[in-house]
DNA sequence: GATGAATGAGGATTCATTCAT
DNA sequence: CATGAATGAATCCTCATTCAT
């Protein structure tokens, strides 16, 4: 009848679908994730959710996709606000990665942290803008070793062991299998600190 | 007939089934793993694991308990070997923790990688071997600090780094999404220098 | 096709449940009822039992809800037609109490003689209707007391022990354990004799 | 070696087996009762249970069988204890009757509660003793019609009835489905007082 | 678009029982 | 006398998915 409200009603079950799967992502953990769930969640029957994603992989493909989509926009915006200064991008860059990660754990499980065989595997294509992510921390590096702020070896094996560091800490943030004794904002700080320090040549600059 | 081989059958069953959890975890993933897999892999009803395991988390907790013991040897073996020098002593124990990861990814899984909500919680005093491992990099830190070798704000914290970005370094190559520009083993060796680099205060040292 | 059949064949398979279960109750005891053995019978996988009931207790709690329904409306029906009289009313009640539980044992069985420990407890505001059954002799009785048709000491006590009786006499047929020299007419007429008797004042009355 | 201490040791397993059993019965119900939980509690093997008993209904069989000897066994002593009075006699059974169901609620599950379909029959030559029971009931109805201390009608049938009110008094208590404005020990005085005054001709002996 | 009905496969676990020792 | 090992059958229940409507 109103082709306008079905329209988007139709987009809002979809958004409703990925919006309440991620939230279950969060509270059962993704093995704990069902169609039936979602679609009780919602008040929707589960045949509907076949109406707008192919199964349960697509769903989650679809989210990881989303979620790629954040992460890359959350680098741009701080490449976009350091354009020319690679050492705070550099820093800047750190901090929204941990940031994200605290902030969208639901996404950063799925991107991050699912293991391939738990569902079909996620086209390779996709992986395009995530390997752009990490292409940014790759240019950050070397244009702070050209201007010589930073000290880098290789700026692909360096831009993976930053990520490799920044993703520890988020997940060991994650497992809540850290040290007591030690407060989540101290660990994120010093991390960044020590990722800084290791990599710039003049320490007064930060 | 063979009473020495009769009595080692039972024990070779519970470490059959073990192995094959294992195993059956890094190819399945945690999520796909089931008694009835387990089971039938090795060639015995679902029904015989009970007589060994009390359920699928008893079983869990056999492996990750034995992750453990695993871990911690190795850890100790590396205190061992380098009673009086810090800072090599720091570099094997890093070395020590990748290699640890790497050659045996299903006791890593288990022990790092599995969210607590999808099995009982692993009984907390348990844990206290874990905490003797990350202990044993505090101590180092501190020693280290304490002879002037190494540039440490608080050792607890700076541990907890240490840990992060070695778990990291693991995990990203577990995940198979590491850069394929970068081969494994300088990933990893950077990985180390730069975490000794980073703590190190006369670089001659190294 | 036949849009009036289908809606109803839901129903039906609801139906077909509940009374499936009933007969396999009285034939097999509570048990050795399972939901495999109500899907075979009926011919649907179990899976659908689960289409039109939460879980086995859920199941189970419909027909005590069911076989409580009925047994009010026979109680109702008998005050009913016997609004002035309350001595024909005790012992209409008394037979109708006897011939409810013969003629539904399974709905009987259920009803009294499931123990609690077996199932999730019956809701408690589902015993209501229950309670109002034996609020119905109980009214009775007071109302016999006034009328001085009744000798009764205390009218909640003396309902408890008439409906005791009742269960017994029920429960003792069941049970195929009461000896095979009396039939069973004879002994349902004498424990309605005997309870009449015991409780009525004048004899020529009956 | 010490022949002695063996064989009433494996009297005491058997006497052990058996007791497990009943009290397990009371706590969890006949459904819940294991041969495994039986073996856990006594700390012996499943297997030992299957060298005292033939499975578990025989296991059933032993303790329905005692429960009879029990009972015969307080029956006459009531006998023995009102040689002359079949009133008094009457009294006492009825208590004896009530009071054994109350003590041992295990016994009286399994002799008068459990279902046939659920175990093997009950060897019918077992239940003579349970029938001379009922017998001693008749007797003294019979007596005391004869003394014109009772009004008896058919003294099988009457016995019957007193048996189910009986019954159903325990039964009523056992499944806690009677009303709590009514406190058990009134209850029991009523049902008793009223069966008493239903066949007792002169009101004054009591 | 949306749904209710239906299912086969699979999940963990418990049970009574047998057998060789 | 006692047991450990082993099993097949059964338990309830959940899942992702399909199909006709």
């Amino acid at each position: 009848m109103q082709a306008e409200s079905d329209k988007s009603e139709s987009k809002d079950l979809r958004r409703s679908i990925l919006d309440t799967a991620r939230h279950l992502l969060v509270s059962d953990g993704y093995a704990n994730l069902s169609m039936r769930k979602i679609a009780r969640a919602i008040g929707y029957s589960a045949t509907s959710i076949y109406l707008h994603f192919e199964g349960k992989d697509a769903l989650v493909h679809s989210l990881i996709d989303e979620g790629m989509g954040l992460k890359y926009e959350a680098f741009q915006a701080v490449v976009a606000a350091h354009p020319d200064d690679p050492v705070r991008r550099f820093d800047a860059l750190c901090r929204a990665y941990i940031d994200f990660g605290l902030d969208n754990p639901e996404y950063y499980e799925i991107m991050y942290l699912l293991h391939p065989e738990q569902m079909a595997r996620f086209p390779a294509e996709k992986y395009r803008r995530a390997r752009r992510n990490l292409d940014v921390i790759v240019e950050t590096l070397k244009e702070g070793a050209e201007k010589g702020l930073m000290s880098v070896t290789d700026a692909f094996v360096d831009a993976s062991v930053v990520w490799a560091a920044l993703h520890g800490a988020v997940t060991l943030i994650f497992s809540r299998r850290m040290d007591r004794r030690v407060a989540q904002e101290t660990f994120v700080d010093a991390m960044i600190g020590r990722l800084l320090h290791g990599y710039i040549t003049f320490s007064e600059h930060v």
